[in-house]
DNA sequence: GAAAATAAGGAATAGGTTTTCCTTCGCTGA
DNA sequence: TCAGCGAAGGAAAACCTATTCCTTATTTTC
């Protein structure tokens, strides 16, 4: 890198260096109209000696266009919204779209406040994700850029949000553990009142009744934490002690219910199996034995969203409603059939 | 929000609305010039009613600056980047800078290629942090604006680097443990070819050199990992039997060396302490017992670097070297004195 | 009552780039 | 010989805002 670069080129002194006019020499760098050969190569090379970058402000400027969009979270970029946004910002980056990061640290003022500030900037669209799936307020009715929702849900029927398909994740994993051999399964999950929950529970019960089975009680619904993990194997065991799997709400649930089976005797996965969610690695491989778990393929929802968005931005009609993307299983020790 | 408003309104329109001129609309609305209160009130009406918003491009063109600044990561923004980028943006923020992100995947070629963008974009600083404190290449030398390295450090000593103060969190850890009472002190940490780990094995022994006494065997060095940490705790108490307290060089260390002690029948923190660092929620939360552990205020390390990203941009002398910021220490359960 | 000062606001310029419209020049064809 | 054409590149407008410099009208001061 030229270090003594501390000024910035323009295309004046470019054309200036080239003894052509702007105007050509703009045409020469962008390889619009007649040109000789020798002058476009001229240009370029004096361009390229300078270390010429064109400035964004004036081309967008120009043009209208800024080749930018906002990403609202509130999850303060935590372990959901990461990947999301990382999946976003490789559909938005191929487009040469660069992303303005905002946390609003769930806080509604935060928010109102980050997004007058987009809108300012000129952003061309704005992705908002978070936390959880639950539904939120809309971020705004009638804003003059697409908005989608990511990895949380919009309240508003008007606008669009791409979120985890839970049911068939929970199917997934009823099936995964049906084929293991396992009939009597346990499902050990977060608070009812969050739909995540309510759904992943509709999926393993759905998968199990198709199977002309049922589950082990009804689901536990609790904290998602590990500590519940652990009462809530233990409620289980009292209640249902031939319990052949558990299918956990979460990973940290997950984790909590194997060390209460462990130590309440049951080997995983030869007496009992577990199935965890959302195969949040730390959590998984410090699983003993490494967990099963159920992907949310947020990297996926991440990318499905920020191509809508493209699509919103070029013009396509604006989608509306909700996507769910289908969950993958990933096996690891705590099912193995043995 | 009026929905009615797809079109962008210009201080043009404001103007003619209000019945001035431009340049008269631009001073009422900056509070410049000399002008009659009500033609003022009339103004910023106007603006209000359309939905004015200057247009930051414009803006930016104009005064030569953009209020933007680039955060460069290579940690995909986990969790130590996470952080860092929270307090960087709250000291950012406040000067109405916004933030352009950037993840890496620590690829080289993708550094490049995102210096490049944001320098096309006009940003007035970079941010650069990453996943550990490892001196890494220069982002580049010479570039047109001022960079600062957070929890990450160049290994050009031209650069200016802000990273955890990783002896004086070891050296907490140990008064802390001297002081409930432990003297017989293990340490099972990280790989040794990591600086972080080095320095804070240092501290550790520093501080109980100065208490007139020494650690309890040599370091274990080995891997950033729960597996790790059971395998490291049972060498430990091998070697030590009599061992009074762990200080782990992670808080996933600390975890598998909690679980190993309690297999092993000692009790936490009865018989032995243990004591972590990072301060990583899930982890430290789902110990049990609940982990002392040392917080590296990687929010506060955040901060500073934008702090002084924000000073250089002002037009400060660009500092150079490495700024290392305290840790402090979070009690919880595990060193309790019972 | 005239000169000077002040208040209020308009006109014009700058900032960097792209694009549209012109100009110039050499050449072709009748 | 001259109208016409294509090639090559220049001039200027446009994008939007902030600021500097003017102009005009009103008020103050002697």
């Amino acid at each position: 890198m030229s270090s003594e670069q501390a000024h910035v080129v323009t295309i004046r002194e470019v054309a200036a260096a080239a003894g052509v006019s702007i105007g050509t020499a703009s045409k020469a760098l962008n390889g619009r109209g007649k040109l000789r050969e020798e002058t476009r190569a001229r240009v370029t090379a004096a361009a390229e000696r300078l270390g010429f970058r064109p400035n964004p402000l004036a081309q967008g400027l120009l043009q209208g266009r800024t080749y930018t969009v906002g990403l609202v979270t509130g999850d303060s970029f935590g372990r959901f919204s990461i990947p999301v946004m990382l999946g976003a910002e490789d559909a938005l980056g191929a487009g040469q779209i660069s992303v303005f990061m905002c946390d609003t640290r769930d806080d509604p003022i935060r928010e109102q406040h980050y997004v007058e500030r987009l809108l300012a900037r000129r952003v061309e669209g704005i992705i908002v994700t978070g936390r959880r799936t639950e539904p939120r307020p809309s971020i705004g009715a009638g804003l003059p850029v697409p908005v989608v929702y990511a990895m949380t849900q919009s309240a508003s029927d008007d606008d669009f949000s791409v979120i985890p398909d839970d049911r068939g994740g929970g199917a997934l994993a009823a099936r995964h553990l049906l084929a293991t051999g396992r009939a009597r399964i346990g499902h050990v999950t977060g608070p009812e009142r969050f739909e995540a929950a309510r759904r992943r529970a509709e999926g393993l019960t759905d998968a199990l009744a198709e199977a002309g089975t049922g589950p082990a009680g009804e689901p536990l619904f609790g904290e998602w934490t590990e500590e519940w993990g652990r009462q809530g194997a233990d409620i289980l065991l009292r209640a249902h002690p031939d319990v052949e799997a558990v299918f956990c709400g979460s990973d940290q649930i997950a984790r909590g219910v194997s060390e209460t089976l462990r130590e309440r005797g049951r080997r995983i996965p030869d007496d009992v199996a577990v199935v965890g969610f959302d195969n949040w690695e730390p959590m998984v491989e410090g699983c003993r034995p490494p967990l099963t778990t159920v992907d949310m393929n947020l990297g996926e929802i991440g990318r499905i969203a920020a191509e809508h968005l493209l699509e919103a931005i070029g013009g396509a009609p604006r989608a509306r409603g909700v996507l769910t993307v289908p969950c993958s299983l990933v096996l690891r020790e705590s099912t193995r059939v043995s």
